[in-house]
DNA sequence: GAAATTGTTCGAAAATAATCGAACAATAAC
DNA sequence: GTTATTGTTCGATTATTTTCGAACAATTTC
């Protein structure tokens, strides 16, 4: 009985780099979970099962939804991959549209939700 | 019967240029109308009774709310002046602890919300 | 000093956002 | 095919934010 196919969950909807609007990338990069998150992808693609958080003890359903705003605000990528995800930052849509913004916030996170640029 | 008195309101608090924390300001910057009451004050201090707000149907508790979530985060300065208010960019705090980071945000800014930089 | 101006604080109501567990979907492994 | 793995969605709950009007405070103007 398929009934109200909500998404076929496997290709999730991103925005288009034209689409990205600056409060919403700010709001989705003013958690510091989130910009943990995005700090860990800054050295490359990342399949979520080993993107960690701060708090390990987040159920993964919340895992899912902190996922799901950065990749609607056009922060992120999520992919299919396998029986998992990939993440990938959207590091040159975001640079045309908002050149600086990340690189002024990834030199500004704390220490510990940076990885090392060397 | 001075009982509880909360604040004298006249000098607000602000926090210290070390105590600005990176996720608070993106947060204050994250809401449209608070971007654009940072915008207006690019060009220097300004009478709190000459920022406007794009939604002028806007309750005046409301503006002083926005105005504290700006001031909270560090991102303006607030003082009394005459019976009305001076608020003020504070752009030296910011450009030290986030260098780069306002200039990003106010160049990515929608038209709407920046003013002539010329 | 009384009235007007400007803006903060307080308390309540409404709107958003975060969080969780359970159910479901898709692939992989067996 | 069955089971295990990984992660999304749904619905409900809680927490945070936003918004407002009323009350208050400080200053200016009269």
């Amino acid at each position: 009985m398929s009934e109200n196919i909500p998404f076929p969950v496997g290709e999730l909807p991103h925005p288009a780099r034209e689409e990205l609007i600056l409060s919403q990338v700010l709001f989705a990069l003013s958690d510091p979970a989130r910009l943990a998150i995005v700090s860990q992808l800054v050295e490359g693609p990342l399949d979520m099962a080993r993107c960690y958080l701060t708090d390990p003890t987040i159920a993964k359903s919340t895992k899912s939804h902190l996922m799901r705003v950065l990749r609607e605000a056009g922060v992120i990528r999520n992919e299919p991959k396998g029986r998992g995800r990939t993440l990938s930052l959207r590091r040159e849509d975001l640079d045309y549209r908002f050149p600086g913004l990340l690189d002024a916030i990834l030199s500004s996170a704390p220490s510990g939700e940076r990885l090392d640029l060397t």
